[in-house]
DNA sequence: CCTAATTGTTAGTGGAGCATACAATCGGGC
DNA sequence: GCCCGATTGTATGCTCCACTAACAATTAGG
């Protein structure tokens, strides 16, 4: 091998070892979806877990907030922070649940089904960005490996 | 359907259309690993990039910090603070390159290998934890198809 | 030689995750 | 029925990561 710096950067992949860690490359995929995600999605200004959110009350109204952090894998604190939020733009409700005074119930208002409308065309975009190197089939074994990580 | 909140938790993953989504899953996997990483590196105080940063730098010594930015996928400022945290901490040493004078040349301390060695070793738990729920065959598919994202 | 591009640096902003502590509520055992 | 532990939400404060914008030094090319 060279000694050093051999790396003008004429391959994109100089990675080494690193490329052996599976982990490494999920991080990589993530970040480089995350990006092209907040790219088409500049002029809505949502993040991904502010619109799975949404989506996640919009599927399930009433839903509480500890509820939806575990379907998202938050803590309560960081559930707390994206529905403050969300809730200081419109976009949700919170209402004290009547079976249990402990847990919030959260709905969607009506500007909030719009901008979640809007996100969801938006989003169509990014998956088919995502999906077009992919067959379906290689599609269909890539989610349900990944499940297997996060379930 | 039940009108509001048929969802006691008993299911782990009541997701919705939310599951048809495959940059969620990436989210979703992405961040399982992150928690199960900070877990088992505790003792070490060391994020995932940070030790990437090293593990990089260790492979090729010398490397300048845009090209680390480049391969990890992190631009100049976000290289920059993490550069900065491993030099405070004695893991790396900056020195201008000699060949263009704009570029600092990255090296790791002393200290810094012996930090990367315990590190490889957790990564190594880690990684373990990881493929222990795939095949070698769906181990190499995976990584395949992630490279495709990221690259 | 002058201009444009590259690289590093600084400063500021915001999202996200986590820990901790506290209050209100619920449930079960007695 | 009452007390105690568990659950849920809330508030506070910290760290890390990613981004933008501006600026300085250096290099490369016309």
């Amino acid at each position: 091998m060279a000694p050093a710096t051999a790396l003008t950067g004429d391959k994109d992949s100089e990675l080494g070892e690193l490329a052996d860690i599976v982990g490494f490359h999920i991080r990589l995929a993530h970040v480089a979806v995350y990006r092209h995600f907040t790219e088409t999605f500049c002029d809505l200004d949502l993040t991904q877990k502010q619109v799975s959110v949404l989506w996640l009350v919009d599927d399930h109204p009433g839903i509480s907030q500890i509820a939806v952090g575990q379907r998202l894998q938050m803590d309560r604190a960081t559930t707390m922070t994206i529905v403050n939020r969300l809730q200081e733009r419109g976009y949700l409700r919170r209402e004290r649940s009547t079976s249990d005074a402990r847990k919030q119930a959260l709905y969607l208002t009506t500007e909030g089904r719009a901008a979640l409308a809007t996100a969801k065309g938006c989003i169509g975009e990014h998956e088919a960005w995502l999906k077009s190197r992919f067959t379906p089939d290689e599609v269909k074994k890539l989610v349900e490996m990944l499940a297997r990580i996060h379930d």
